[in-house]
RNA sequence: GGCGACGUGGCCGAGUGGUUAGGCACGGGUCUGCAAAACCUGUUACCCCGGUUCAAUUCCGGGCGUCGCCUCCA
């Protein structure tokens, strides 16, 4: 391929060629969820986002390594976890499993690997050792350790932050044992009844910064290529980040910072701290994980992307005419029309642009359908709508996928019409068709339009052919 | 107050210094027993005010508005 891969990087503030550190090989490093409650929409898009930019990576000849870590002990972790009554291990693994399943439901590949915060606390505490030898870091007579901002020269170059005109946080209660307030925490001193490891400094768990930092370098090294996440992490996670790894090591941290936009509900940002949110899982169960699929990639990744029924329900029909130009034509065999991958690849590479990509898509979905319609062959047209959906992971379902549910519903309408049953739903199904066919044929079209009528209700479409009928799910 | 993003047709959403994005919705048509699907076709948009230019939605300046972050967040 002759064109070139640009990102658009948070550090650079620009739109920049992509050229990984080392040859062929992209590292890339996602900060994943803490895991505390159910994932919701934003959740999703984050893992979406992240999850197109390695396939299509991989797609353009990339060896990529795919790191996503599980925060598993934070504050809220043990808030929630004393809450419910279970131990914060019972519940961040019950957690990251309700992330895991949603993920699947978004046809989100899994990382190559997915650390988890607590079974790094001893790369965590060599790094925090290293800063306070460099003179970064100091401990507290409580057994804390803060990370000194002002002796980092470069503090604040990722978001932009002139640490003086940052507003003193006041989230740290014991933010007056801190020599100045901008300061971080590193590590925490145990307080009773709480997770806490063994530390130089005393009991204690590690801040929440940290992790990333020492996870990121034991699996990619100091440097790598793409550290990822939503804007909202870009301060204080990022930017704290880069200052714990390049403070320890005096190395370049990640080459490119790319985020994802927020999804917002009724113009808000959703949040799970203020349960302004729709669970995803919710949101799979009834619109589809390929739908809510595409309806996050309609948008550009870094784009605020506004939450709607209504919406999600036109990506959920903008994705039949996907699946409907792919079940006209077996393109099994066929390679994917050239031109149409050059396309597509050129809006790809730059900086990723999923809504113009699909434009490529529906475009090609047009052309194949033209063709269908003139009775010319679309087998190249239709392989090439198959490989752009595949490397933007969105998977069409089969139209025999899930009918078994309906099993009930078709056995009642088989029995109306002493059809006969068939050893499966599908060739119950299959028998109506045949059934609404001889009607048609004698042109009894009430019996026709009923079973039409009545599958309709099922959630069944038929939709008559020149050459037969096929039925489909709605 | 500081940092950043953005304002495009009925809605969503790319993009561009002069040439049809695309999707959804709606109207007309072809096809069809009807319907659906598919295809054709129509609605011709760029927040406001200045400036640069032969030409600006696109570049520059100002204004108005929206959103995110400023130590919980994907």
């Amino acid at each position: 391929m002759s064109s070139q891969i640009r990102v658009t990087s948070t550090l650079s503030r620009q739109t920049e060629d992509f050229v990984p550190v080392s040859g062929n090989e992209v590292k890339m490093y996602v900060c994943g969820p803490t895991v505390q409650s159910p994932p919701h929409l934003g959740h999703g898009r984050a893992a979406v986002a992240f999850d197109m930019v390695r396939r299509y990576l991989s797609y353009r000849g990339y060896d990529v390594t795919f790191v996503r870590n599980i925060t598993d002990v934070e504050d809220k972790i043990i808030a929630a976890a004393a809450e419910t009554g279970e131990t914060t291990e019972e519940l961040s693994i019950r957690m990251a499993k309700a992330f895991s399943q949603a993920y699947d439901g978004l046809a989100v590949l899994d990382p190559d690997v997915e650390p988890k915060a607590t079974e790094h606390i001893g790369e965590m505490l060599a790094m925090i050792e290293r800063l306070i030898d460099r003179g970064l870091a100091y401990a507290t007579d409580n057994g804390d350790v803060y990370f000194s901002v002002r002796s980092l020269e470069s503090y604040g170059r990722l978001s932009g932050q002139d640490v003086d005109e940052m507003r003193a946080g006041t989230r740290e209660i014991v933010g007056d044992l801190k020599h100045d307030a901008v300061d971080f925490a590193l590590w925490k001193a145990a307080k009773p009844g709480e997770p806490a490891w063994d530390s130089p400094w005393g009991q204690g768990r590690p801040g929440w910064h940290i992790e990333c930092s020492a996870m990121a370098e034991r699996y990619l090294g100091e440097t790598f290529d793409i550290h990822g996440g939503g804007t909202d992490l870009i301060f204080p996670h990022h930017e704290n980040e880069i200052a714990q790894s390049e403070g320890a090591n005096g190395t370049t941290f990640a080459k490119y910072w790319l985020h994802n936009g927020m999804v917002n509900l009724g113009g808000e940002k959703m949040s799970k701290s203020t349960g302004h949110l729709i669970e995803l899982s919710e949101a799979i169960d009834l619109y589809g994980g390929a739908a809510v699929r595409l309806f996050y990639l309609r948008a550009h990744y870094r784009s605020p992307l506004e939450f709607s029924e209504a919406l999600i329900d036109e990506a959920r029909t903008a994705l039949r005419r996907i699946s409907g130009v792919l079940s006209r034509v077996d393109f099994s065999d066929h390679d994917a029309e050239p031109e149409v991958i050059d396309s597509f690849i050129e809006k790809m590479d730059d900086d990723f642009n999923t809504p113009d990509a699909l434009g490529v898509v529906f475009e090609t979905v047009r052309e194949a359908n033209r063709h269908l319609d003139a009775g010319e062959p679309a087998e190249p047209l239709a392989a090439a709508v198959a490989e752009m959906i595949d490397v933007l992971g969105i998977e069409v379902e089969d139209a025999e996928d899930g009918v078994s549910d309906l099993a009930q519903g078709v056995s009642a309408i088989v029995a109306e019409l002493g059809v006969g049953e068939g050893e499966t739903t599908v060739e119950t199904l299959d028998r109506l068709l045949e059934r609404r066919s001889v009607a048609r044929a004698e042109r009894d079209f009430a019996t026709g339009d009923r079973i039409r009528d009545e599958l309709g209700a099922l959630g069944i479409t038929i939709e008559d052919g020149p050459d037969g009928s096929q039925w489909h799910r709605r």
